[in-house]
DNA sequence: TGTACATCAGTGAACGCGCGTTCACTGATGTAC
DNA sequence: TGTACATCAGTGAACGCGCGTTCACTGATGTAC
């Protein structure tokens, strides 16, 4: 049953990737061993070859998961302002709202994140960091004072965070269509 | 043991306000039916006298949470602007972040909530809409225009959650304060 | 290069535990007369 | 108002279930010579 080096890292990477979708769609108490293992095609007696436990492959997750927004953004070929602009429009998208799985790390479970900061922290911190940068550069190429960038990238941020959260929390409706054109109406038109 | 109505409504009440507590504290998972009730004084049995279900007691801590937050606004009587930048400093205030469990719905469990909308969705729409409105009664004693005043207030209300949601996950370090700082920056000085 | 053996990725079953929910029971309250 | 009885809030134990974690085992891979 042993498999080649390769294999393993292949294992543990389909891993990591079912562990951030299912993060993202079910939050952390949802997201069981057994789910994640058995999503990724293996049973759940594997998963302690490649973790030391739950935690870590938690912060693993999380990990991948804002490595994988960050590398959204930078798919964008047509320079900052234009990245900026597809991020917004992706982040409010109905898509986005209805299917967290590959979406926002921080929308999908910074609450539940919020709950163990010994844990996933660090992840959130350099996460976070690596959007705010993009974000930033976006608006600098729109024009914003290199100097004002990084406090209104952290702010847009913020907002579109809350504005992701709020919206599922509504669930379909006249409320939740609302809040969501009130954000895209700031921030579509900067 | 059976008890008078009053007794049965004090029962019920408590309850719901401890259940309301633990909620913002632990999420929807940490806050077990068992933990509620002994924090409230009794045991696990008496539990359904109350409530049909764990979602039932749900629904109900979460209308109670936001009428909490309501009233901690309508608190204020030295008019809406004055209660505006009370209910801002008190949002983006250490203890805030801190101590999720008298603190706002949406930034403790608002991200479990998305999971559940059919059961929590409504108890969110009503809560959020007496956000709004008096967020928007702020901005409007400020000198907002009253046509702007709800969608702002809808931002204002979406930021304010993002950020706390991101501080938390963060925990205590320099890109918290910063992140908090931000947003002070913004809606401190409108 | 070939061989013998150690390693270890993955399986499948088991563990103790806490969960939501149910239930028989208790005894004070509420009600019918 | 007094009495007899039905109601029901709360207790404490039990239930089946899924959780994170552990473990004996399998057999192909990796390594030492």
């Amino acid at each position: 049953m042993r498999k080649t080096r390769e294999q393993t890292a292949e294992s543990k990477a389909k891993i990591i990737e079912t562990a951030a979708r299912l993060l993202r769609e079910r939050g952390v108490e949802g997201a069981s061993i057994a789910d994640v293992m058995a999503a990724a095609g293996m049973t759940q007696g594997g998963f302690y070859r490649h973790f030391s436990s739950k935690n870590d492959m938690l912060a693993a997750a999380t990990r991948h998961a804002f490595g994988a927004m960050a590398a959204d953004f930078d798919r964008e070929r047509d320079g900052a302002d234009a990245a900026l602009q597809a991020y917004v429009a992706r982040y409010l998208s109905r898509d986005h709202i209805e299917h967290p799985g590959l979406g926002c790390p921080a929308a999908g479970f910074g609450c539940d994140a919020g709950r163990m900061p010994d844990i996933l922290g660090g992840e959130f911190a350099d996460g976070a960091e690596q959007l705010v940068t993009r974000v930033a550069a976006g608006l600098v190429a729109q024009g914003m004072p290199a100097a004002d960038a990084r406090a209104e990238a952290i702010r847009t941020l913020a907002m579109l965070i809350g504005t992701v959260v709020i919206a599922r929390a509504l669930g379909p409706s006249p409320l939740q269509n609302e809040i969501v054109a009130a954000t895209q109406a700031k921030l579509a038109s900067d």
